[in-house]
DNA sequence: ATCCCTCTCGGTCGATCGTCCAGGTCGGTC
DNA sequence: GACCGACCTGGACGATCGACCGAGAGGGAT
């Protein structure tokens, strides 16, 4: 009767069941038997599986924000087309972020209080760091990918003040669902962020 | 031995203790009986005061956000000096803002996790979009006192821009604490709501 | 066949949670 | 003095929490 699987397997299933559980219903909700429930798995193979819940979330911390990181990635890949217009590039970035907000609102919400959490969690307090420290160097490596474009003010500063409107953005958005204004925030933003470029210089 | 008090004054006092509770050890670790200790009351005064736990919430809630509408009118009031830059006088508020958010983080930590709270629980839904609401029509009134700008898009959409701008800056210290950071982004933000004003015509 | 290590699981521990209640104390009104 | 309604309280309720234990099941090595 017993369902016999490797330790990572079960760690794994946890995980992906956490997030699951955190998206749908918060972190206060996220309790140990939530989770082995929603994965199917007995109460006792969650302290087998893992020291304690605060070491699950952890994990779970560092799946989402890996997550986080690849759809990034992927997202500044695609959106390489160098002959539009700077402002356009980031408008359409930003609006396939929003269009991805609206879709899995959910998943945002979640990372924002596993954030919340980790900051009052010994052991934990570093995270939410760390993650927007990440979040920097990929907006900066982001925006160097962009040749030939000269800025009027050092890349790292462009770099936070995306980070800052794009997390502005998501609270915002969270709270009221308004779309159509987040868009037209948005319109706004890359604006001003492109504002911050010289004009193209020749390659 | 009872202390006899009007009921009111009793509410008022597990409210101001729930605040102080709540931003020292967040929203999780505030339940009524670690707010009672803090208030010097007894635990069954809590029900006797508030019907139930969401209750007391909800007038925190209005509590909290009625202190950061006085602040910010205060704010909005005191930095009216219209011989300034329009963007001097922006950044100037965004560096005033700072200063208050620097010295009291728990403060600004605590009205986001009150309003992820209140966004999971059912009766208090609407309370984050209220609060955004407010803070994007107390923006907008503050771009209207400054007579003599005319703006290149619908103040409203600047508005909404300058609270994304507020709130990202605000998720983004509380995350990395870097001061020096954030002033550096307050000043590209305050560039880049300047640049959505028209030249100044004469009055 | 024997051993051993990994894995599984039901049951339970003490702590803490929000909520409730019966009874008690007071100040003011007839 | 009798009464009443507002105010206050200790103690308890059932639920849920993270954590833990010991007995057993399974499969590979010897």
């Amino acid at each position: 009767m017993a369902q016999r699987r490797p330790l990572a397997e079960t760690r794994q299933l946890l995980v992906d069941a956490a997030i699951r559980v955190i998206a749908r219903q918060g972190v206060a909700s996220a309790s140990t038997r939530a989770i082995t429930a929603e994965a199917r798995v007995p109460l006792s193979a969650f302290h087998y599986a893992f020291d304690s819940y605060d070491h699950l979330i952890d994990r779970v911390i560092e799946s989402v924000t890996e997550g986080e990181r690849a759809i990034a990635v992927a997202a500044v890949e695609i959106d390489s087309d160098v002959d539009a217009d700077l402002e356009t590039v980031v408008l359409r970035a930003l609006d396939l972020y929003l269009d991805v907000l609206a879709a899995h609102p959910d998943q945002q919400q979640a990372l924002l209080e596993l954030m919340a959490y980790a900051q009052r969690t010994p052991g934990l307090e570093g995270r939410a760091r760390d993650y927007y420290a990440s979040s920097f160097a990929l907006a900066e490596g982001a925006l160097a990918t962009r040749a030939g474009v000269e800025w009027t003010v050092p890349p790292a500063e462009i770099a936070r003040l995306a980070i800052v409107l794009l997390d502005g953005l998501t609270t915002t958005w969270l709270a009221d669902r308004d779309t159509e204004a987040a868009r037209r925030t948005a319109r706004l933003a890359a604006a001003s962020l492109a504002g911050f470029a010289a004009q193209r210089v020749q390659v």
